[in-house]
DNA sequence: GTCTATAGACCGATAGAC
DNA sequence: GTCTATCGGTCTATAGAC
């Protein structure tokens, strides 16, 4: 795997894209976010661009991947607290959130380059919070009547929702709303 | 307001516009219903269709709007119970509920047309479920530690997500899941 | 008032030279 | 690996016929 010069190369370049995009989106939002922009940002011309994401569906895609593996590494262990975290986090880059969100939607087509991705990103996250709810029955700090898997689900959904609501309103708090949602887990 | 024929008959024409751009939005989904392929199934030029509606969004947003009128006159009275059968119902159409995600991501522009119809929308669901928690705390059916505003907003947020995934996985069973989820907010 | 036709701007994608 | 040039597609705007 340890290529050589050349291959190493467009693996950095790669990375370098990757890292600009990350800020363009960041700053300008989604919208008018195009191929081009980005290029320029970078010093490339589109088509240059092009070369290493086959498409822009893939290049987003991918800044999307980049991110997910960021929230990842920041992950402290306890996932309720880890997702209150990454939520909080995000009300600080509102055009992350809103490629996210704006992908998520797209990658409803089975066709898209981010479908599969999205599919087991939501399965891992329901299993994980299952897991974590299931193990908190277990020791009496959560509500047992509570059904793991239909729990977690909400959980998802809520936070994505909130996420929506905050685009559209910055005031919304998702934070403290996901927090008063998990207290309400609790026994 | 009884308009003249010249009037009234664009009235008709745009109600016309509406209900087919709704057909073909729930038959062909929201990817690739271009502003052309409604106009064609209209029997109208591109331009043509485009004098009634300023633009694409504002056409999109109208259907929106119809939309929502249409479930609004479906209501039953609870709207706890009301939520469930729309979000049931919406499982059948899922073109409608795509183009539902897409547009609320986008109008998160304060530029977009659709911006303030969502903002209002969102509001007054909010206001609606909360006034129904409190009445339910009031006569015990609805558990007293809850916060009617916060509850209203993960509701909401949740009915939302749940469509994201189920857009994603059309086995996610949306109105079970937030049935569950009503359920638990019952003493 | 209603509609057709057309033109311009922007985007993503691709071909092919270097 | 990077570029220029170009193509097809979408949206918007407008001039002018009816």
């Amino acid at each position: 795997m340890a290529g050589r010069g050349a291959y190493a190369k467009g693996i950095a370049k790669r990375e370098e894209i990757l890292a600009v995009a990350l800020e363009v989106i960041a700053r300008n939002g989604y919208r008018g976010a195009s191929v081009r922009e980005i290029a320029e940002a970078v010093g490339l011309s589109q088509a240059g661009l092009l070369h290493y994401f086959g498409s822009k569906d893939e290049l987003f895609t991918a800044v999307l991947v980049k991110r997910d593996e960021v929230d990842t590494s920041d992950a402290m262990g306890d996932i309720l607290d880890d997702l209150v975290r990454i939520v909080a986090h995000n009300a600080e880059v509102p055009g992350l959130v809103h490629l996210f969100a704006h992908l998520s939607i797209e990658a409803a087509d089975p066709e898209h380059p981010a479908h599969g991705f999205f599919i087991e990103r939501y399965a891992h996250l329901r299993e994980t919070l299952a897991a974590r709810i299931r193990a908190g029955q277990a020791d009496g700090s959560l509500r047992a009547e509570l059904d793991p898997e239909r729990a977690a689900a909400v959980v998802v959904a809520a936070a994505d929702g909130l996420q929506a609501q905050f685009l559209l309103d910055p005031s919304v708090d998702m934070a403290a709303e996901l927090t008063a949602m998990i207290e309400d887990l609790r026994a």
